[in-house]
DNA sequence: GCCTTTTATGCGGAATTCCGTATATTGACA
DNA sequence: TGTCAATATACGGAATTCCGCATAAAAGGC
């Protein structure tokens, strides 16, 4: 339900999770946002793009992104517990 | 403790937002990730980067990015129901 | 006000991304 | 195996990002 990414190929990889669940080809998928097919390709298996193409692609598989501080592990951070 | 972007405009005010509360400056950051001063600024002002400028920042400032589902609030949507 | 730090902007040039288009490769399945 | 959908890759060219460097503009302290 909540995927977490630290390099542009964890993320690249994870859109594709999240498209293939909503059953989108990558043609479907560029077409909606204006863009290549080839531009998803490379996109999903490399990681490499800009934030706006980023954030075209969020938004047509209705994503969001946010951000935190990095977590050490399951267990609840000292400030969290007192 | 959690931000949320739907833009990139947003994510960079976030990210400036998180680089000040770790009381770094622009250059200072810049120069972790062996980067360009202006390429923060064009970053954090006009949300205009690469994927690899934004994941080299968000491990300097020790954050992490997680996709999910976007929510309507707390109800839930219709196909989820039906 | 003045000074210092920080952030924004400008320049030419290199590198990367994106474009349209097209094709090659892969995967799924009858 | 053969066929079709899906994905990866290739080409030249346009657009964007990044570079080093430099300076302008803004923001904070004293």
């Amino acid at each position: 339900m909540d995927t977490l990414s630290r390099t542009p190929k964890q993320l690249g990889s994870a859109l594709r999770r999240y498209r293939k669940q909503l059953g989108l080809s990558q043609t479907a998928l560029s077409s909606r946002i204006g863009k290549r097919q080839a531009t998803i390709s490379t996109l999903e298996s490399a990681g490499s793009a800009t934030l706006d193409t980023l954030f075209a692609v969020l938004s047509a598989l209705d994503l969001e992104l946010s951000l935190r501080r990095r977590s050490k592990g399951v267990r609840a951070r000292l400030e969290d517990i007192f």
